[in-house]
RNA sequence: GCGCCUGUAGCUCAAUUGGAUAGAGCGACAGACUACGGAUCUGUAGGUUGUGGGUUCAAAUCCCGCCGGGCGCACCA
């Protein structure tokens, strides 16, 4: 088997390569008048009745050339060669669909595949080794991680390790935003705390930051350094509070990813970018290239030439850059440190954001598609079938800290994969709270526990815990239930690979409650450990695979696969 | 006003990207083990896919209008 394709893979590949023969044969022969070329896209049916795979290519031919897809189907499978292959029977079914009956053979080399492959089953090379960066999170060090952050940080990790799969390289980056007026007022508002915590009644800045770990920061610091910061002459009392703050606020942000059972691979920091002169080098650049303009003081950037709706200002009448520039030069530091594509993770608040950015890159002379932002939609927190009302500025906030104390690192992964990326998410706290069998969450990890569970009672039987492949007999294993649950694990790369193609996380999430639906069916149905030592064999054979896939599923999910619950 | 997201079962959401009779979970109802974990399984009820048109063999999906919800429209970041 090849390490980069999968045996799924090689059976539509192989029924593809029929259809397009039977095609040229019955054009030969003058049976598809008027042929214009169409792709041939094979499914798995939902409905056994419907066949092991379909496609609906002759509806698609016949809309092209005037004819019916009945009598296009027919002219198909009149010419479909079925010679050495596991093809056992075509139907033509309604408007003219083919669908296709298989002889089981495949699904064994599948299991096969599986049982071999083990932990890095579902990868393929289909990404060919191209390299992307995967920006996400990328919160400002001016607080703690919130829940969008963390729904963003579940969707990431996810994407990043779909992608992984499917056969790219990958990189991980949070972009920390440690220049700018933020950091400023952010280091205020510490010198602020610390001087009310030192008994000085000085006013808290206008704006300032106002929650509670600037205090703890301040008390901490005291500790450490006693009153001796305030001896430091004001412009480097400013920078070291700063530098300060920001260096504990990202050190806290981390803390809490690691607890998410996240780990980047880059922490990217702004203020190297600003001081290596970067943003000032890019404003040179789009100025050679023609891109920029002086008007009413300011300078301009010609981003409507590049699809935005207006020109943008990138330098201010008072001779600040705004925050376009050095997101620019970022972006551009991306493509020179050798990424082919770009994949941004933002917050609804910044979807307006998203056309300058691509007109800055594009006026650099990057193409503008190797950009893609993903707007990870926003967040309700719903407890008692109340929303709870956040705010900054007062009221009720929900740190991600507080959430993962409260639901759990798994239920909050799983609930924020559950949904599209675009889609305005409800975040039940109650339900994701609940240990039953109501929580979604349970039912992938308990199918995945079950499992384990077979094993260890096999082996307190003393039955030898699993066969491989060559050993069992695989005719066996012919009930319903069975070949259900085999046609879905043998999809798992094919699947995966889409998955990051559509870059939809939540369909990872559909796919595993797929398979551990199919699991507890299967094993309702059919009893692994009994008096037939081949039959045995062989389910348990079966059950070892299909734990395998949960464990992949999961993993690339960030959800842990229990042995017991 | 303009732009982005969105509207599917009582609730929360899917739908292999234009495919076959629109599916799951929760909730409701009725059932199922003297053996592998009942956090499970099997069934029933529940729908004019917000709405009105259009495109075609085929529309929840694509196009246009209208209605409702969320977010954004800075010489802020």
């Amino acid at each position: 088997m090849d390490e980069s394709t999968s045996v799924i893979n090689q059976v539509k590949t192989d029924i593809k390569k029929r259809i397009a023969e039977a095609i040229d044969k019955a054009r030969q022969k003058g049976d598809l008048p008027g042929y214009v070329e169409a792709d041939i896209k094979i499914h798995m049916p939902a409905k056994p009745e419907q066949g092991d795979f379909a496609t609906g290519v002759a509806m698609a031919l016949a809309s092209e050339m005037k004819s019916d897809g009945r009598s296009v189907a027919g002219a198909i499978v009149r010419y479909l060669s079925l010679e050495d292959s596991w093809i056992q029977r075509v139907d033509i079914a309604g408007p003219g669909f083919l669908n296709f009956f298989l002889s089981t053979g495949w699904l064994q080399e599948a299991m096969a595949d599986i049982w071999k492959k083990g932990p890095v089953f579902g990868s393929t090379g289909y990404g060919a080794g191209k390299k992307i960066l995967l920006e996400f999170v990328s919160a400002n060090p001016t607080g703690p991680l919130n829940v969008v952050n963390a729904r963003a940080a579940a969707i990431g990790d996810c994407l990043a390790s779909l992608l992984e799969a499917s056969g790219y390289q990958v990189s991980r980056e949070f972009y920390i935003n440690d220049a700018g007026n933020q950091v400023d007022v952010l280091a205020d508002s510490l010198e602020a705390r610390y001087r009310q915590q030192l008994g000085q009644d000085v006013p808290f800045p206008e704006n300032g930051y106002r929650g509670e770990y600037l205090i703890d920061f301040a008390k901490e610091l005291i500790e450490e350094k006693g009153d001796s910061i305030l001896e430091l002459p004001d412009p480097e009392r400013h920078e070291w509070l700063k530098q300060y703050a920001v260096s504990r606020m990202v050190g806290k942000q981390k803390q809490t990813l690691l607890e998410y059972g996240l780990e980047y691979d880059t922490w990217f920091s702004e203020k190297s970018l600003r001081d290596e002169g970067a943003p000032e080098a890019t404003l040179r650049l789009l100025a050679e290239r023609g891109f920029i303009y002086e008007k009413d003081g300011a300078q301009w950037l010609k981003s409507t030439k590049f699809g935005d709706d207006k020109d943008r200002v990138v330098v201010k009448s008072d001779g600040e850059m705004t925050y376009l520039v050095p997101d620019i030069a970022y972006h551009k530091n991306k493509f020179e440190r050798g990424f082919d594509h770009l994949i941004d993770i933002l917050g609804p608040d910044h979807h307006g954001y998203v056309s300058r950015l691509k007109a800055g890159i594009a006026a650099l002379g990057y193409p503008p598609e190797s950009l893609e932002v993903i707007i990870a939609q926003t967040v309700r927190l719903i407890r008692g079938n109340q929303v709870v009302k956040m705010s900054k500025r007062g009221g009720e906030f929900v740190s991600m800290d507080e959430l993962l104390e409260e639901a759990g690192k798994d239920a909050c992964r799983f609930f924020f994969l559950m949904r599209a990326p675009s889609s305005h998410l409800d975040f039940d706290l109650d339900l994701a709270r609940l240990q039953s069998n109501e929580n979604p969450v349970y039912y992938v990890q308990y199918a995945h526990a079950r499992i384990a569970s077979i094993f260890r009672q096999a082996r307190q039987e003393g039955v030898v815990p699993a066969l491989g492949p060559n050993e069992i007999d695989f005719s066996l294993l012919r009930e319903p239930s069975e070949i259900q649950l085999m046609k879905l694990l043998a999809a798992f790369p094919e699947e995966v690979y889409e998955i990051s193609q559509a870059r939809e996380p939540n369909r990872l999430i559909n796919y595993m409650m797929n398979v551990a639906s199919a699991f507890h069916s299967f094993y309702t149905q059919c009893r692994v450990l009994g008096e037939d030592k081949e039959l045995s064999a062989a389910r348990l054979y079966l059950a070892r695979v299909c734990q395998i896939v949960l464990a992949n599923a999961l993993r690339m999910a960030g959800v842990s696969a229990p042995e017991a619950m």
